[in-house]
DNA sequence: CTGAAAGCGCTTACAG
DNA sequence: CTGAAAGCGCTTACAG
């Protein structure tokens, strides 16, 4: 509790010599035609003068409102978090809102048992990030916003949604591949129950599909290295096996990797890897990964700006950021046979 | 806005027919020994029915305190934060806290044009993330705990501390290379002027300094792969080279390898290299990262438990969390010369 | 153009 | 043991 207590309302009106109310009106940007001109530079200045802040508390009350947003994501270990994050906060910010965290995973648990169960009782809307829009029930009648959790304007979707373009990611991947005259293709699959995973899937199998010679074989995994060394062992040991590997994720490629030492292949020279999202980890490889750039952190930003433009009344259209593929060095042409 | 209005202490009084001011008493834990045990089991009930939750607003219009802690981190994206919110988060959530996210960088601008000006004025106290004990200034007045700023404990100290033990998790790294049978040591430092970097290269420097023929070389650079693998570079090319790296971070660590392996090295037979911090990024690599893993989940908790008892008006005590030294397959004895 | 007043939902002396 | 009342700092009709 700071020593001295912070100035209100009433001690700038004091300060400029007219009504509590008046000032409510200036400070709140609702005066014109209503007090005039003078008087509304002088609560200024008095509000500057003493420092003032309203108090979020009082103003909450009395309109109904908590400006608090909630994020819901997976997990707050993914380095996806921390840019998705970013982006919602700026956004929030600019409006006068903050956000609050939690993750999905411990729903089941109820919210009693929640760890974010406080701050989820007072809230004005909800950012869910990766979720199947069905799990999204328990908060019916709060304003949400749905991130990456496809399909993006399927009729009928409940809330406004904004997704990557992961489909389209995908197709660039397999034609970078295709250009450099890859045509027996391996999926290391996430065996993740995630509409961005099935829309990876179904995109790589129908690119493959259109290319005149094109083969597609599959191993799916966790979303950690040991287990897609594991996936992508069984696809490299398999007759006849790939000449690259496509990851659902970057950090599977790091297993891919893994895979591909451990039989004595070279990455990119016997086996080319591509990885999904570009975070940190895909420029510590070695050799450096060729995968899709997804803005996590303009997904945040775009959010927001939905839920906002929701709260304010408005339907925001279903918004998709294209990803961007960022060729490095874990992709070549296949060795001749 | 949802479609009902939630129930207030108005209505859970008039459901148990008794006033609201008992209502208050009794779910707020006060009635004991002014309200009569059967009269606080109705109201219990009564609230049950209806599903009554506390207006938060109101609550801290009247108690003046907001019930809202701000954590402060030097960057959101790296993987870090996400375990420090996390831990924080759920200790935090525990007490009826919520806790709002800034990253300390943007300062210099200013409270106006911070991304988090909102919520920056409606705080109850702060978690100071790797910051300079100095920086607080801004502050003064505000309860704060300082995390991974140390000297943990130092004499005058103006906040509690949470630190973690990275001298002692240096030093287990030093000793874990010299029984291997290293004696020239290279160290691969993080040019950030934070105590946690000036720790490790004190206490790296000490051990290596009490290590019969031991010599150190040291090469400063940015924490990120392509700056870290200069550096590694200038101290695997110097006249008699180390024969073993020391990072002050996984990700160092990478570029550290990648200097390696672009010099024809082999690690670890011909180069041990060791990390700090444990990420995810360490046994992505190949091969797996010795190095130490640092609590940060724990180091949230911690620090939030330790704000809590300042806001109860207690003194905490300076807290040092050690670090495990988690040996993988980048160390192993020099090649004999 | 300006001010007095009600009321948001709580907590906590105070009176019975 | 219980209730009526004040008041936290705002916003917004309402009256002048």
């Amino acid at each position: 509790m700071p020593a001295i207590s912070r100035p209100t309302s009433k001690d700038v009106a004091q300060e400029a010599g007219v009504s509590q109310s008046t000032v409510s009106l200036v400070l709140g940007g609702k005066w014109s035609g209503r007090v005039s001109p003078a008087t509304a530079r002088s609560v200024r200045s008095a509000a500057e003068r003493l420092g003032y802040r309203p108090n979020q508390a009082a103003r909450n009350l009395r309109l109904g409102t908590t400006r608090t947003v909630l994020l819901m994501v997976p997990t707050l270990t993914a380095p996806f978090f921390g840019p998705v994050y970013t982006g919602a906060a700026r956004v929030a910010a600019r409006h006068g809102f903050g956000v609050v965290v939690s993750t999905w995973p411990d729903d089941a648990a109820g919210p009693a048992d929640s760890p974010f169960a406080a701050p989820d009782e007072a809230i004005d809307g909800i950012l869910a990030s990766s979720m199947a829009v069905e799990a999204l029930g328990r908060f019916r009648g709060t304003p949400a916003v749905m991130l990456d959790s496809g399909p993006a304007g399927r009729p009928g979707a409940p809330v406004p949604t904004v997704d990557f373009g992961v489909a389209d990611g995908m197709r660039e991947i397999a034609a970078h591949l295709a250009a450099l005259g890859h045509r027996r293709i391996g999926h290391v699959a996430a065996a993740v129950d995630q509409w961005t995973f099935h829309a990876r899937a179904d995109a790589l199998a129908g690119a493959v599909a259109g290319l005149p010679g094109g083969v597609l074989t599959r191993s799916a995994c966790a979303i950690d290295v040991a287990s897609a060394k594991g996936a992508a062992t069984r696809l490299l040991t398999a007759p006849d096996p790939p000449t690259a590997l496509v990851c659902d994720d970057d950090l599977i490629a790091a297993g891919a990797y893994k895979a591909a030492r451990a039989l004595g292949l070279d990455v990119p020279t016997d086996v080319s890897v591509t990885g999904f999202d570009d975070v940190l980890l895909a420029t510590a490889l070695e050799p450096e990964l060729t995968t899709v750039r997804l803005p996590a952190e303009e997904l945040g930003a775009q959010g927001m700006a939905a839920l906002l433009a929701l709260l304010d009344g408005r339907a925001p259209a279903p918004l998709v950021l294209p990803g961007e593929l960022v060729v490095r060095g874990s992709t070549a042409p296949p060795r001749p046979r």
